[in-house]
DNA sequence: CTAACTGCAAAGTTTTTGCAATTGC
DNA sequence: GCAATTGCAAAAACTTTGCAGTTAG
């Protein structure tokens, strides 16, 4: 059986969605990424944008968060590292990649499952909500 | 200011909805929920449903989960414990507490957060699905 | 060439909301 | 009582899909 599933062709929109993914620390959501795609390619259409998301994914190019209670958010970066996000404005961000030694044998022997990966995300107030704690 | 929130009331549909959320380790959806709900109460609608897990979920009586690619669902067990979910079926379970220490100080150093909370999630395969991996 | 991709618009899903009637405290 | 909650239905928010035309390899 043949596991290679990429066949994909390049297309401006495509490249243009990943270059904006990747110019990012930010965690966009599909709506954000049209709303800046759309500055260079002022045709372009969520619907495709939501398909190259989903192609992208599938070709192991980003990654999808949905991590709160809202949208779709994606990620350009695939080294490793995990996620904080700020319990005030719903911001998320980059953890650069630190060394938390999880021992995932505990977790199998537990569950009965085979486990292959974890992810770990923070939670807490980012710089700016907390300097803002007074205001408004 | 006053802080505390919580000002609520009881309703049958909302006793009704953290009853079965407690119920079940398998962490709902919510429209899993309205249909075990309405076989008690068949007039519960499913904004009620929505409305009492927003309300529940500010109360900090549950937990809002969304962990993967599809809808919210719903952790009714508030004790220290993190998830597991499988790559093959979607399904969610809970594991059972296990201390890793996560040296929470070197995450806010890294990113300037306040951090308080952290949540991890692993990945793997359930039993069920490991022993079908030849079928169909 | 032709399979994959595009824009557009319509449809699908999940969640939220407005309203008049009901209910808990 | 009166504010909070309910059922219902309509609307909103996010995502997917059908189609006819375009494009990359």
């Amino acid at each position: 059986m043949d596991l290679s599933v990429k066949k994909s062709k390049n297309s401006k929109q495509k490249n243009l969605i990943l270059k904006i993914l990747r110019s990012t620390h930010s965690h966009p959501t599909a709506q954000w990424i049209f709303e800046n795609a759309r500055k260079e390619l002022p045709n372009i259409s969520l619907g495709t944008v939501y398909r190259n998301l989903s192609n992208l994914k599938k070709e192991g190019k980003i990654r999808e968060l949905i991590m709160g209670a809202d949208f779709s958010r994606f990620d350009g970066d695939l080294r490793n590292h995990d996620h904080i996000q700020c319990t005030a404005c719903g911001k998320v961000d980059d953890v650069p990649f630190i060394f938390f030694p999880i021992p995932m044998e505990q977790v199998a022997q537990a569950t009965g499952y085979q486990v292959f990966r974890r992810r770990l995300k923070f939670f807490g107030t980012c710089p700016e909500c907390d300097n803002q704690t007074t205001k408004i």
